[in-house]
DNA sequence: AATACTATCTATAATAG
DNA sequence: TCTATTATAGATAGTAT
Protein backbone atom coordinates (compact mmCIF):
# COMPACT_ATOMS: atom_id res chain seq x y z
CA UNK A 1 0.00 0.00 0.00
CA UNK A 2 1.50 3.24 -1.25
CA UNK A 3 3.80 4.40 -3.37
CA UNK A 4 6.22 1.24 -3.14
CA UNK A 5 6.35 -1.78 -1.59
CA UNK A 6 7.78 -1.64 1.52
CA UNK A 7 9.32 -4.69 3.23
CA UNK A 8 7.73 -5.82 6.61
CA UNK A 9 10.32 -5.22 9.37
CA UNK A 10 11.28 -3.00 12.35
CA UNK A 11 11.78 0.36 11.21
CA UNK A 12 14.93 2.32 12.42
CA UNK A 13 14.45 5.82 12.10
CA UNK A 14 12.55 7.24 13.80
CA UNK A 15 10.53 9.82 12.45
CA UNK A 16 9.02 6.88 9.83
CA UNK A 17 8.47 4.70 12.70
CA UNK A 18 6.18 7.44 14.29
CA UNK A 19 4.36 8.36 11.40
CA UNK A 20 4.02 4.78 10.50
CA UNK A 21 2.80 3.65 13.90
CA UNK A 22 -0.05 6.62 13.64
CA UNK A 23 -0.69 5.93 10.17
CA UNK A 24 -1.07 1.69 10.37
CA UNK A 25 -2.49 1.85 14.39
CA UNK A 26 -5.34 4.35 12.77
CA UNK A 27 -5.63 1.56 9.89
CA UNK A 28 -5.75 -1.50 12.68
CA UNK A 29 -8.68 0.15 14.98
CA UNK A 30 -10.82 0.87 11.95
CA UNK A 31 -10.20 -2.41 10.78
CA UNK A 32 -10.99 -3.67 14.09
CA UNK A 33 -14.39 -1.11 14.56
CA UNK A 34 -15.15 -2.44 10.99
CA UNK A 35 -15.40 -6.09 11.73
CA UNK A 36 -17.32 -5.51 14.75
CA UNK A 37 -20.21 -3.13 13.20
CA UNK A 38 -20.19 -6.08 10.39
CA UNK A 39 -20.04 -9.10 12.65
CA UNK A 40 -21.64 -8.11 15.96
CA UNK A 41 -17.91 -9.36 17.80
CA UNK A 42 -16.30 -7.28 20.36
CA UNK A 43 -12.95 -6.60 20.44
CA UNK A 44 -10.25 -5.73 22.84
CA UNK A 45 -6.95 -4.46 21.78
CA UNK A 46 -3.89 -3.82 23.80
CA UNK A 47 -0.91 -2.52 22.51
CA UNK A 48 2.49 -2.43 24.76
CA UNK A 49 5.78 -0.88 24.04
CA UNK A 50 8.65 0.27 25.58
CA UNK A 51 9.29 -2.64 28.03
CA UNK A 52 12.39 -3.57 29.54
CA UNK A 53 12.41 -7.55 28.88
CA UNK A 54 15.78 -8.25 30.79
CA UNK A 55 14.03 -6.62 33.97
CA UNK A 56 10.92 -8.29 33.08
CA UNK A 57 12.13 -11.79 32.88
CA UNK A 58 14.42 -11.33 35.97
CA UNK A 59 11.15 -10.09 38.02
CA UNK A 60 9.05 -13.24 36.81
CA UNK A 61 11.42 -15.50 37.82
CA UNK A 62 11.95 -13.69 41.34
CA UNK A 63 8.36 -13.82 41.81
CA UNK A 64 7.71 -16.88 40.00
CA UNK A 65 4.41 -15.76 37.85
CA UNK A 66 4.27 -17.87 35.16
CA UNK A 67 4.46 -21.08 37.33
CA UNK A 68 2.26 -20.16 39.90
CA UNK A 69 0.15 -19.14 36.70
CA UNK A 70 0.20 -22.67 34.63
CA UNK A 71 -0.37 -24.11 37.89
CA UNK A 72 -3.73 -22.02 38.43
CA UNK A 73 -4.26 -22.81 34.61
CA UNK A 74 -4.25 -26.61 34.90
CA UNK A 75 -6.11 -27.21 38.12
CA UNK A 76 -8.84 -29.54 36.86
CA UNK A 77 -9.57 -29.26 40.70
CA UNK A 78 -8.11 -27.65 43.56
CA UNK A 79 -5.71 -29.07 46.16
CA UNK A 80 -7.32 -28.10 49.96
CA UNK A 81 -6.02 -28.93 53.25
CA UNK A 82 -8.77 -30.57 55.20
CA UNK A 83 -9.37 -27.87 57.38
CA UNK A 84 -9.84 -25.61 54.21
CA UNK A 85 -12.29 -28.00 52.97
CA UNK A 86 -13.99 -27.98 56.26
CA UNK A 87 -14.38 -24.31 56.15
CA UNK A 88 -15.60 -24.02 52.92
CA UNK A 89 -18.12 -26.81 52.55
CA UNK A 90 -19.68 -25.48 55.76
CA UNK A 91 -20.10 -22.18 54.06
CA UNK A 92 -23.69 -21.15 52.17
CA UNK A 93 -23.08 -19.22 48.64
CA UNK A 94 -23.98 -16.03 50.38
CA UNK A 95 -21.01 -16.93 52.72
CA UNK A 96 -19.34 -17.72 50.41
CA UNK A 97 -19.39 -14.66 48.33
CA UNK A 98 -18.96 -12.48 51.49
CA UNK A 99 -15.14 -14.57 52.17
CA UNK A 100 -14.46 -14.16 48.94
CA UNK A 101 -14.84 -10.33 48.87
CA UNK A 102 -12.60 -10.60 52.31
CA UNK A 103 -9.83 -12.71 50.21
CA UNK A 104 -10.43 -9.86 47.21
CA UNK A 105 -10.16 -6.86 49.63
CA UNK A 106 -6.78 -8.80 51.14
CA UNK A 107 -5.40 -9.18 47.81
CA UNK A 108 -5.74 -5.63 46.55
CA UNK A 109 -4.40 -4.35 49.49
CA UNK A 110 -1.26 -7.20 49.54
CA UNK A 111 -0.94 -6.21 45.76
CA UNK A 112 -0.73 -2.28 46.65
CA UNK A 113 1.33 -3.35 49.76
CA UNK A 114 3.85 -5.32 48.21
CA UNK A 115 4.09 -2.58 44.94
CA UNK A 116 5.04 0.27 47.32
CA UNK A 117 7.60 -1.90 48.47
CA UNK A 118 8.88 -2.73 45.80
CA UNK A 119 8.74 0.70 44.44
CA UNK A 120 10.65 1.82 47.76
CA UNK A 121 13.50 -0.68 46.24
CA UNK A 122 13.45 0.10 43.09
CA UNK A 123 11.07 3.24 41.88
CA UNK A 124 11.39 2.86 38.26
CA UNK A 125 10.90 -0.81 37.52
CA UNK A 126 7.46 -2.26 38.88
CA UNK A 127 7.34 -5.89 39.12
CA UNK A 128 6.42 -6.73 35.11
CA UNK A 129 9.72 -5.10 34.34
CA UNK A 130 7.91 -2.34 33.28
CA UNK A 131 9.63 1.24 33.18
CA UNK A 132 7.66 3.88 34.80
CA UNK A 133 7.15 6.76 31.68
CA UNK A 134 8.79 5.00 29.04
CA UNK A 135 6.46 1.80 28.95
CA UNK A 136 2.74 2.70 27.65
CA UNK A 137 -0.42 0.42 27.18
CA UNK A 138 -2.78 1.08 24.96
CA UNK A 139 -6.50 -0.19 25.43
CA UNK A 140 -9.10 0.27 23.12
CA UNK A 141 -12.69 -1.44 23.20
CA UNK A 142 -14.58 -2.03 19.97
CA UNK A 143 -17.97 -3.56 19.95
CA UNK A 144 -20.74 -2.99 17.13
CA UNK A 145 -22.94 0.14 17.79
CA UNK A 146 -25.62 -0.78 15.72
CA UNK A 147 -28.78 -3.19 14.84
CA UNK A 148 -28.93 -5.64 12.22
CA UNK A 149 -31.15 -3.17 10.66
CA UNK A 150 -29.05 0.01 10.50
CA UNK A 151 -29.77 1.92 13.74
CA UNK A 152 -27.71 2.91 16.11
CA UNK A 153 -28.43 1.46 19.52
CA UNK A 154 -29.67 3.57 22.95
CA UNK A 155 -26.80 4.52 25.29
CA UNK A 156 -28.75 2.38 27.63
CA UNK A 157 -28.22 -0.69 25.87
CA UNK A 158 -24.95 0.27 24.63
CA UNK A 159 -23.58 0.51 28.07
CA UNK A 160 -24.92 -2.64 29.16
CA UNK A 161 -23.20 -4.12 25.93
CA UNK A 162 -20.13 -2.64 27.46
CA UNK A 163 -19.96 -4.08 30.60
CA UNK A 164 -18.04 -7.29 29.84
CA UNK A 165 -15.55 -5.45 28.48
CA UNK A 166 -15.28 -3.01 31.31
CA UNK A 167 -14.84 -6.41 33.30
CA UNK A 168 -11.66 -7.64 30.97
CA UNK A 169 -10.37 -3.86 30.85
CA UNK A 170 -10.61 -3.14 35.27
CA UNK A 171 -8.51 -6.59 35.09
CA UNK A 172 -5.94 -5.75 33.30
CA UNK A 173 -5.56 -1.95 34.57
CA UNK A 174 -5.45 -3.86 38.06
CA UNK A 175 -2.77 -5.87 36.92
CA UNK A 176 -0.77 -3.11 35.66
CA UNK A 177 -1.68 -0.70 38.56
CA UNK A 178 1.34 1.28 38.56
CA UNK A 179 2.02 1.57 34.94
CA UNK A 180 0.35 4.70 32.95
CA UNK A 181 -2.10 4.16 30.82
CA UNK A 182 -2.41 6.14 27.80
CA UNK A 183 -5.47 5.41 26.13
CA UNK A 184 -8.65 4.25 27.77
CA UNK A 185 -11.95 4.63 25.35
CA UNK B 1 -12.85 -3.55 -1.10
CA UNK B 2 -13.96 -5.69 -3.35
CA UNK B 3 -16.58 -5.78 -6.77
CA UNK B 4 -18.76 -3.52 -4.79
CA UNK B 5 -18.98 -0.57 -1.92
CA UNK B 6 -20.91 -2.28 1.39
CA UNK B 7 -21.87 -0.33 3.96
CA UNK B 8 -20.64 -1.11 7.13
CA UNK B 9 -23.13 -2.77 9.19
CA UNK B 10 -24.35 -5.72 11.02
CA UNK B 11 -25.00 -8.47 8.90
CA UNK B 12 -28.00 -11.44 8.77
CA UNK B 13 -27.38 -13.46 6.46
CA UNK B 14 -25.68 -16.07 8.56
CA UNK B 15 -23.92 -17.60 5.39
CA UNK B 16 -22.06 -14.30 3.69
CA UNK B 17 -21.16 -13.24 7.93
CA UNK B 18 -19.21 -16.70 8.15
CA UNK B 19 -17.55 -15.52 5.25
CA UNK B 20 -16.88 -12.10 5.92
CA UNK B 21 -16.38 -12.91 9.80
CA UNK B 22 -13.33 -15.52 8.36
CA UNK B 23 -11.89 -12.94 5.92
CA UNK B 24 -11.90 -10.12 8.10
CA UNK B 25 -10.69 -11.31 10.87
CA UNK B 26 -7.66 -12.97 8.66
CA UNK B 27 -6.75 -9.67 7.61
CA UNK B 28 -7.29 -8.01 10.74
CA UNK B 29 -4.78 -10.41 12.13
CA UNK B 30 -2.26 -9.76 9.31
CA UNK B 31 -2.57 -5.83 9.81
CA UNK B 32 -1.85 -6.30 14.02
CA UNK B 33 1.44 -8.30 13.04
CA UNK B 34 2.65 -5.85 10.58
CA UNK B 35 2.29 -3.41 12.79
CA UNK B 36 4.42 -4.97 15.46
CA UNK B 37 7.14 -5.97 12.96
CA UNK B 38 7.60 -2.92 11.96
CA UNK B 39 7.01 -1.19 15.15
CA UNK B 40 8.26 -2.85 17.81
CA UNK B 41 4.99 -3.23 19.39
CA UNK B 42 3.21 -6.00 20.91
CA UNK B 43 -0.44 -6.51 20.44
CA UNK B 44 -3.06 -8.39 22.05
CA UNK B 45 -6.41 -8.90 20.71
CA UNK B 46 -9.21 -10.16 22.62
CA UNK B 47 -12.56 -11.87 20.35
CA UNK B 48 -15.47 -11.94 22.30
CA UNK B 49 -18.89 -13.26 20.36
CA UNK B 50 -21.99 -15.31 21.69
CA UNK B 51 -22.66 -13.76 25.08
CA UNK B 52 -26.05 -13.34 26.78
CA UNK B 53 -26.34 -9.43 27.65
CA UNK B 54 -29.18 -9.99 29.98
CA UNK B 55 -27.37 -12.16 32.28
CA UNK B 56 -24.32 -11.07 31.85
CA UNK B 57 -25.42 -7.45 33.40
CA UNK B 58 -28.22 -9.69 35.90
CA UNK B 59 -24.99 -11.55 37.34
CA UNK B 60 -22.55 -8.12 37.60
CA UNK B 61 -24.94 -6.78 39.54
CA UNK B 62 -25.67 -9.75 41.87
CA UNK B 63 -22.08 -10.01 42.31
CA UNK B 64 -21.14 -5.92 42.06
CA UNK B 65 -17.92 -6.49 40.34
CA UNK B 66 -18.28 -3.09 38.58
CA UNK B 67 -18.46 -1.37 42.07
CA UNK B 68 -15.82 -3.55 43.15
CA UNK B 69 -13.22 -2.88 40.58
CA UNK B 70 -13.87 1.19 40.06
CA UNK B 71 -13.47 1.09 43.64
CA UNK B 72 -10.10 -0.25 43.70
CA UNK B 73 -9.24 1.48 40.62
CA UNK B 74 -9.57 4.56 42.28
CA UNK B 75 -7.74 3.72 45.78
CA UNK B 76 -4.69 5.66 46.08
CA UNK B 77 -4.74 4.69 49.26
CA UNK B 78 -5.89 1.48 50.72
CA UNK B 79 -8.27 1.40 54.10
CA UNK B 80 -6.85 -0.91 55.96
CA UNK B 81 -8.06 -2.05 59.91
CA UNK B 82 -5.65 -1.15 62.35
CA UNK B 83 -4.87 -4.49 62.62
CA UNK B 84 -4.90 -5.51 59.38
CA UNK B 85 -2.10 -2.75 59.82
CA UNK B 86 -0.12 -4.03 62.19
CA UNK B 87 -0.13 -7.27 60.43
CA UNK B 88 0.91 -6.36 57.34
CA UNK B 89 3.40 -3.57 58.68
CA UNK B 90 5.10 -6.09 60.98
CA UNK B 91 5.81 -8.30 57.58
CA UNK B 92 9.06 -8.10 55.78
CA UNK B 93 8.94 -8.36 51.99
CA UNK B 94 9.94 -12.15 51.79
CA UNK B 95 6.83 -12.64 54.30
CA UNK B 96 4.48 -10.54 52.30
CA UNK B 97 5.13 -12.32 49.34
CA UNK B 98 4.89 -16.04 50.76
CA UNK B 99 1.66 -14.33 52.32
CA UNK B 100 0.29 -12.91 49.19
CA UNK B 101 0.64 -16.08 47.55
CA UNK B 102 -1.31 -17.79 50.35
CA UNK B 103 -3.97 -15.09 49.69
CA UNK B 104 -3.61 -16.02 46.29
CA UNK B 105 -4.40 -19.58 46.41
CA UNK B 106 -7.29 -18.76 48.65
CA UNK B 107 -8.78 -16.47 46.29
CA UNK B 108 -8.21 -18.90 43.31
CA UNK B 109 -9.67 -21.54 45.59
CA UNK B 110 -12.54 -19.12 46.04
CA UNK B 111 -13.31 -18.50 42.58
CA UNK B 112 -13.56 -22.41 41.64
CA UNK B 113 -15.54 -22.80 44.43
CA UNK B 114 -18.39 -20.66 43.90
CA UNK B 115 -17.87 -21.33 39.99
CA UNK B 116 -18.67 -24.97 41.21
CA UNK B 117 -21.73 -23.83 43.00
CA UNK B 118 -23.26 -21.62 40.34
CA UNK B 119 -22.36 -24.34 37.71
CA UNK B 120 -24.89 -26.50 40.67
CA UNK B 121 -27.67 -23.64 40.83
CA UNK B 122 -27.52 -23.23 36.61
CA UNK B 123 -24.93 -25.35 34.25
CA UNK B 124 -25.13 -22.84 30.91
CA UNK B 125 -24.67 -19.16 32.72
CA UNK B 126 -21.86 -18.52 34.45
CA UNK B 127 -21.14 -15.35 36.66
CA UNK B 128 -20.44 -13.15 33.47
CA UNK B 129 -23.22 -14.65 31.53
CA UNK B 130 -21.33 -16.40 29.58
CA UNK B 131 -23.15 -18.92 27.89
CA UNK B 132 -21.14 -22.67 27.53
CA UNK B 133 -20.89 -23.51 24.16
CA UNK B 134 -22.13 -20.92 22.76
CA UNK B 135 -19.63 -18.42 23.67
CA UNK B 136 -16.19 -18.28 22.14
CA UNK B 137 -13.49 -16.13 23.06
CA UNK B 138 -10.27 -15.79 20.80
CA UNK B 139 -6.91 -14.85 21.97
CA UNK B 140 -3.98 -13.58 19.77
CA UNK B 141 -0.60 -12.11 20.61
CA UNK B 142 1.21 -10.28 18.55
CA UNK B 143 4.66 -9.32 18.77
CA UNK B 144 8.02 -8.58 16.70
CA UNK B 145 10.16 -11.62 16.06
CA UNK B 146 12.24 -9.29 13.81
CA UNK B 147 15.23 -7.56 14.73
CA UNK B 148 15.70 -4.08 13.30
CA UNK B 149 18.11 -5.23 10.78
CA UNK B 150 16.06 -8.34 9.24
CA UNK B 151 16.88 -11.28 10.31
CA UNK B 152 14.58 -13.22 13.39
CA UNK B 153 15.15 -13.18 16.69
CA UNK B 154 16.84 -16.62 18.16
CA UNK B 155 14.02 -19.11 20.09
CA UNK B 156 15.40 -18.17 23.26
CA UNK B 157 15.05 -14.27 22.86
CA UNK B 158 11.63 -14.93 21.61
CA UNK B 159 10.17 -17.02 24.30
CA UNK B 160 11.54 -13.89 26.66
CA UNK B 161 9.82 -11.33 24.91
CA UNK B 162 6.37 -13.46 25.28
CA UNK B 163 6.60 -13.13 29.30
CA UNK B 164 4.78 -9.98 29.59
CA UNK B 165 1.64 -11.38 27.13
CA UNK B 166 2.16 -14.75 28.72
CA UNK B 167 1.08 -13.18 32.14
CA UNK B 168 -1.83 -10.84 30.44
CA UNK B 169 -3.31 -14.21 28.77
CA UNK B 170 -2.92 -16.22 32.00
CA UNK B 171 -4.63 -13.24 33.79
CA UNK B 172 -7.35 -12.78 31.18
CA UNK B 173 -7.76 -16.91 31.48
CA UNK B 174 -8.11 -17.42 34.91
CA UNK B 175 -10.68 -14.51 34.81
CA UNK B 176 -13.00 -16.90 32.70
CA UNK B 177 -11.60 -19.71 33.49
CA UNK B 178 -15.05 -21.86 32.83
CA UNK B 179 -15.01 -20.27 29.28
CA UNK B 180 -13.70 -22.76 26.22
CA UNK B 181 -11.12 -20.72 24.39
CA UNK B 182 -10.86 -21.04 20.96
CA UNK B 183 -7.68 -20.26 19.69
CA UNK B 184 -4.68 -19.17 22.00
CA UNK B 185 -1.41 -18.64 20.00
C1' DA C 1 1.91 15.24 16.31
C1' DA C 2 -1.81 15.99 12.70
C1' DT C 3 -3.48 16.79 8.12
C1' DA C 4 -3.46 16.65 2.87
C1' DC C 5 -2.29 14.70 -1.52
C1' DT C 6 -1.81 10.92 -4.64
C1' DA C 7 0.44 7.07 -6.87
C1' DT C 8 0.55 2.67 -5.85
C1' DC C 9 -0.09 -1.35 -3.26
C1' DT C 10 -3.28 -4.35 -0.55
C1' DA C 11 -7.72 -6.24 0.96
C1' DT C 12 -11.86 -8.03 -0.02
C1' DA C 13 -17.04 -8.52 -2.04
C1' DA C 14 -18.94 -11.09 -5.31
C1' DT C 15 -18.71 -15.22 -7.49
C1' DA C 16 -17.74 -19.90 -8.83
C1' DG C 17 -16.10 -24.35 -7.72
C1' DT D 1 -17.17 -24.94 5.00
C1' DC D 2 -12.78 -23.99 2.31
C1' DT D 3 -10.23 -22.19 -1.87
C1' DA D 4 -9.44 -19.48 -6.00
C1' DT D 5 -10.35 -15.58 -9.02
C1' DT D 6 -10.88 -10.87 -10.15
C1' DA D 7 -12.78 -6.25 -10.29
C1' DT D 8 -12.94 -2.72 -7.33
C1' DA D 9 -12.71 -0.36 -2.80
C1' DG D 10 -9.67 0.82 0.67
C1' DA D 11 -5.08 1.65 2.91
C1' DT D 12 -0.78 3.78 3.02
C1' DA D 13 4.46 5.28 1.69
C1' DG D 14 6.39 9.19 0.27
C1' DT D 15 6.07 13.87 0.53
C1' DA D 16 4.86 18.49 1.79
C1' DT D 17 2.59 21.60 4.93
Amino acid sequence: MGKRKIEIKKISDKKTLKVTCSKRRKGLFRKADDFCSKTGAHIAIITFSGFNLEASQERREEVGLSEKENESLEREEVYMSDDEKELLEGMGLNDLKQYALWVEDQRNKLIWKIENRKRGESCTVDWLGMIKGSTSVDLKRFGTNMREDGPRRDEEERIMHEGLFEYVMMTIIRTFSNVVFRTIV
